[in-house]
Formats: structure tokens, C-alpha cells, sequence
DNA sequence: GGCCTAAGTTGACAACGTAAACATCTAAGC
DNA sequence: GCTTAGATGTTTACGTTGTCAACTTAGGCC
């Protein structure tokens, strides 16, 4: 009998990734409300609770990916600011587009990392530090713009919160087209104005910028 | 022995009513993924499977609230309009600002609204028709600015995608705020964004509006 | 080489959404 | 005014879920 090559699979070696891939996967496609871990345990080839030796919840799941979402956008937004350094109009919508991209890529952390402002934020202080960094990559953004005479010169909470509204509802209404999957209805204005957003957000981006201009 | 004074109660009489008011209550502070049928049953005084005769399911309730949720929209936005006719600057403003308004202070049922365009929106004729009603709303006052000559000249689907995204936008950051029960932290910028958003979401609409004015 | 501990399993529990069969009330037609 | 069909509410049951406690396995450290 030849040497048994599959190796023993009582320790699956990196579930904890596994799992949150596995619940990203199926969030793409589904809400937090319809995922079930036992589902994903039997996807994954694992008893249903070994998903207790790394996550203390079902919850904490969640706030595990939106904690990756945070930090996956952040760098999404870094690098953009890195690639157009030159003009700053250029880099502001730029980041602007790139949040707006991988939210739309990545729809169910983007869903997470905001579920989770609402729900348990208090309870996992990774998300809360997370959360910070990412908004503040807005804000220093916002403080250079004023800075520079960009921007009108406003209070930042101000111009930053607009701004927030901007790419956070393209995200969000973009988000629901990207679920909806076949009611791309052509006598539905609705519809339509998603579509026209899906095809150019950058148009809407550099539309609404012009409100804070100087 | 007296006259029995307590009717019969086998039939609750408005139970179709009651089971939407008490699932928008328990929505007010809750997520739709937390909530119970049988716990509102047992609030409500019935068996646990009495809402069948008039629900076809959990999601069907959902689509009730967010149909419910579409015609109070409707007509919130209307008064406004019929309120403000005078200077069509002022209706538009007031017009988002009623929107934003009955969002944060109905968040279960915007909250409803909204994720209906998720789901099942197909299964639920009633839902589509009741959404497109509310869009229309919208496109109009966007047709009637452009008319005169108090927006720019772009395609219709174009100016009021972006007036949605700035009214949604608003909408969902300040629920996530309404949500947040305690965590008005004073050294989180995002908070404080949010926070400001709240004490004056007219301001971010009027410099909001400001992208799309002639 | 034996043990400690992290990682995975088994079995159990209460709660949930849903379904089918049953009970009760209400109203419409004779 | 009685009958009866249909609407409304109940009972019982099933399969699934999240979670817990107790158990088993495997790999690294002395």
C-alpha cells in the first residue's frame, strides 16, 4: 500500500482566513441577515463550530472583515494618493474614485465596515482605531485642499462630511445595483440613474467636488 | 353571573396593522437581521405563526413596511413642495431636507426602503410601482429646474443621480449616527462629521446643490 | 518521550421560520 | 334567523440555526 499522500485534515491549518473568505464570498451575493456559519462550515469541510476557536460570535465574524475592509481600503486610498501626486484636483477625485471602486469591488466589506459603525464597534476597539485611520485619510486630504486654497475655506467636520456623503452614497446606491441582480429595468428611472452613476462615477465625483470649490 | 364584558378575542381584528406597527418599533433600535416573528407575536398577544394569514413570510412583512415606507415618503415630499412653491431654490432645498428628515426620524422604514431595492423588489409589484413614484418625484423638480434655467443643462438621470446620492448619502450616514446608541465619541472625526451632518443637514444639502446650480 | 495547549469534534439545547391540519369567528345568502 | 363558506387564529411539528460544554486529536517544547 503506497505511502498515504493526503496528510491528516483533522487540523485544517488556516481556517480562520477560510472562514472569512468563505462569508466574503457568499456576502457578495446575499445579506449578513441569510449567511449561515453552519453552512459555511460545511462549505469549508469543518464540524459547524470550529469556527469557535476563532471567532467568539458570529458577530465577531463580521467585525473581522469589516477590520480587513478598513484596512484593505485604506491602503486602496494611500495608493491612489501616491499615483497622482502632481495635481491636486486630479488626487482628490482620484481617491475619490478609488473609494468609490473598491467599495463597489468589494461590496460586502464595504457593507460590513459600515454595519459595523452601527452594531458593535464599542466591542472590538481594532474597528474602532481602524475606522479613525480611514476617515482621516479623508480629512488630511480636506486640510490640504483648504490649505492650498482649493477648497472654500470652511470648517473641516464641514467639508469633510460632505464629501463623506458624496462617495459614501455613490457607494451605497451603487451597491444596490451590483445586488440587484437582473432588474436592470429601462423604464425605471431609478434604474437608470444607476446605471448612468455605474458607467461614469467619476462624473458624478468631479460634479459634486465643484460645491466645496473655492 | 354578569354580561361577559371582554369580547372575544380570538380575532385581533387589526392584527396585519399591528404586526407592521410593532416590527417598526422593534426596527427603530434594532437590525432587521435581529428580528423575531415569534417575539413579536408573543409582544402582540397572538400565537406564534398568526401573522401567516396575512404575511407570506418574514421578507413580505419587510415589503409591506417598505411599501408603507415609500407612500409616507410620498407624501412627505409633496407637502414640502406645496409648502415652499415661491422660490424654486427654497423648494428644492426644502424638498431634500424633507427627505433627509423623514429618513432619520423613520430610519426602520427607510432602512426597509432601501434594502427592498436589494432583495425582492421583483416579487412585489406593488414595492416597484410605490419606488418609482417616489423617484419620479425627484426627476420632476430636476426637469422643472433645468426648464428654468436654474441647473445646468445635463441629462435628466445625470443631475438627479446626484442629487440622490447626496440626499441618500446624508440619509444613511445620519442613521448610522441614530443608531449608534451611545458612541458620540468626541475624538472620533468621523463621529464629529456625522455629528455635525446632524445639527444642520440643511447646510450640506444648500452647498451640495450648489454642484449642479447654473 | 511525555505533556501541554491550541485546534477541531460531538452532542445537546433553545429559538427561529415555516408548513399542515385544526379550531373559531364573521358575514353573506337563502 | 339559520346555515355555511371563507377568513382569521391556533396547535403541533419539522428542519435549521447560533451557541455551549465536554471530548478528542495533533504538534511543539522541555
Amino acid at each position: 500500500m503506497p505511502k498515504q499522500t493526503v496528510v491528516s485534515r483533522y487540523h485544517h491549518g488556516n481556517l480562520r482566513q477560510s472562514f472569512i473568505d468563505a462569508a466574503c464570498e457568499y456576502l457578495k451575493h446575499a445579506s449578513a441577515e441569510s449567511l449561515s456559519l453552519r453552512e459555511l462550515a460545511r462549505e469549508i469541510g469543518v464540524s459547524q463550530t470550529a469556527h469557535y476557536r476563532h471567532f467568539k460570535s458570529k458577530n465577531a465574524l463580521f467585525a473581522a472583515i469589516a477590520i480587513d475592509g478598513f484596512e484593505l481600503l485604506h491602503k486602496v486610498i494611500s495608493e491612489a494618493q501616491e499615483k497622482h501626486e502632481e495635481d491636486f484636483s486630479v488626487t482628490f477625485t482620484e481617491v475619490g474614485l478609488a473609494y468609490v471602486n473598491w467599495a463597489i469591488t468589494n461590496p460586502e466589506k464595504y457593507q460590513m465596515l459600515h454595519d459595523s459603525l452601527l452594531i458593535d464597534i464599542a466591542q472590538y476597539p481594532a474597528l474602532l482605531t481602524a475606522s479613525k485611520q480611514s476617515f482621516e485619510d479623508l480629512t488630511n486630504l480636506i486640510e490640504k485642499g483648504i490649505a492650498i486654497g482649493f477648497f472654500i475655506p470652511r470648517a473641516v467636520p464641514e467639508l469633510a462630511g460632505a464629501m463623506w456623503v458624496c462617495v459614501h452614497g455613490i457607494a451605497s446606491l451603487l451597491m444596490t445595483r451590483s445586488k440587484m441582480l437582473s432588474a436592470a429595468d429601462v423604464d425605471n428611472p431609478a434604474a437608470q440613474a444607476i446605471e448612468q452613476l455605474s458607467q461614469d462615477p467619476r462624473a458624478t465625483i468631479e460634479l459634486l467636488v465643484q460645491s466645496i470649490r473655492r
